[in-house]
DNA sequence: CCGGATCCTCTGCGATACTG
DNA sequence: CAGTATCGCAGAGGATCCGG
């Protein structure tokens, strides 16, 4: 293995703190637009810190994309999966099958999809 | 999200550093087995620290089994993949594909098999 | 008010040296 | 050979502050 690696890089970037669940949670619901502080909500625990570099880092390789309406009072901030965002759920869910069949046991988020779930799963 | 969601969990002991390459590293390669000094020198870069807590942390997770040859000198430590390291690739591979459409282009590494892969992938 | 930036503290990581 | 010990620094956590 060496620097130039496509999973070394790739790991490199998206295993980071807090990167994964960002992805997840611009993922759920019905909307696919989501603002800042409907993610610092959801996503508890994280520091603004965190989530404004994870959001860059984000938007800088292209998963995210960042919407401002400066003319707006108070001013609003969208932001939503990309194309190559939204096909990273694959290796998401992936994730989630492996780990519900050789890590944890929880049959109820076996039965939900992640973008109708609350989680509690 | 709370931190009982399934994919939180898994991405907060898979998303450290070195800990995907660590996993395709003993997936490469036609021997099962790997020694302590080859996935060092494998892993280009990785301080023996480093190596040492993921090991151990993979090992704790059952992702990775430890066998210890004391009766020999010099002592010989074999580290392989389980069950569920293994069925874990598939994760990594889901990862190289999003990875080889939507972030890197780098033909020779979409043909390679990572199994026999010496990493100019 | 909203979306951050700033400051400080503390854990985690990198580099090198050393031991059973 | 297979790891620990030690130290310094970068990145994460927590609270507060600020511009629009």
């Amino acid at each position: 293995m060496n620097a130039n690696c496509t999973i070394y890089k790739t790991s490199d970037f998206i295993g980071k703190k807090w990167t994964i669940p960002l992805i997840l949670e611009l993922y759920k619901g019905k909307g696919k637009k989501k603002r800042y502080s409907v993610l610092k909500n959801s996503l508890h625990g994280i520091t603004p810190k965190l989530l404004s570099m994870r959001l860059k880092e984000l938007a800088k390789h292209k998963l995210v994309k960042k919407e401002t309406h400066a003319n707006e009072f108070p001013i609003r901030c969208e932001y939503s999966l990309t194309k190559s965002g939204l096909a990273f759920i694959k290796v998401v869910k992936s994730m989630k099958d492996w780990a519900l069949t050789h890590q944890f046991k929880n049959e109820h988020c076996k039965k939900m999809n992640c973008k109708n779930c609350d989680c509690g799963c």
